[in-house]
DNA sequence: GCTTGACCTGGAGTGCACTCCAGGTGGGAG
DNA sequence: CTCCCACCTGGAGTGCACTCCAGGTCAAGC
């Protein structure tokens, strides 16, 4: 029976949605560090690993530039004196969300608009 | 005085938001076709080319791709008898942009737990 | 009349974020 | 024992949507 706190990278994969070419990238350039590896050389993810990709995920998939993951991923591997700087690093991304969804909302209307004008003449 | 039915690239990237190379890239491309010119060659823009390209804007930033603004601009050329058509486009995309903003709405929640959550460690 | 600057063209270059590939290793199923 | 398959590496390639550049034209304000 398989460790259950041990991923495989296909595991990974069906866990985060990530490719694997997209986790060896990403830790290639240092967004993900210290995986383990066993005999053979293959990674082998913790639950923490995996939970970082997560929240990685949601980062990548609300707009965050690969470059300031990568400045939040030295924040914490910095310690917890940076606690601080990462709460204001996420707060500011969760005011450019925030600004992504009102302007959504917003070109929502005219998209509306012009589909019942659509209607209206066709 | 100026006809103010009739806009110079300059007036049109200030109207648009477009950059004078986006929009020469899109006529190159054929999403703007039949720029008028005047004697020197230079693009004299139309209050409906205007219009068009805040149309286009408002796909592009709802993310939709190029190579289907391009199928979209086919259908509104082809005249008339295809305005169902461009519902059923404009349709799709609307509903694709409803997925974004829940995905973004369900993102941002994660995001301010976690902003909870480092506040409450620090 | 001259300068300035907005505009033109074709084509090359950029930035981002992956994605793919060749060539190779190691371990478990049959 | 052999096959297969998941995995490995470094590095090249891709797709998208622009963006920039060199070299040139024209029109209007001083």
């Amino acid at each position: 029976m398989a460790d259950v706190s041990v991923y495989t990278p296909a595991e990974v994969v069906e866990e985060t949605g990530f490719s694997i070419d997209t986790i060896r990238y990403y830790e290639k350039i240092g967004l993900l560090v210290d995986i383990d590896r066993n005999a053979a050389g293959q990674r082998r993810f913790t639950p923490e690993d995996v939970g970082w990709l997560g929240l990685l995920k949601c980062l990548r998939d609300t707009g965050m530039p690969i470059a300031e993951m990568l400045r939040f991923a030295e924040l914490v591997r910095a310690g917890e004196h940076t606690v601080a700087d990462r709460v204001a690093l996420l707060e500011e991304h969760d005011r450019r969300v925030k600004a992504q969804i009102a302007g959504l909302v917003e070109r929502q209307r005219y998209i509306k608009s012009k589909i019942s004008y659509y209607r209206s003449v066709r």
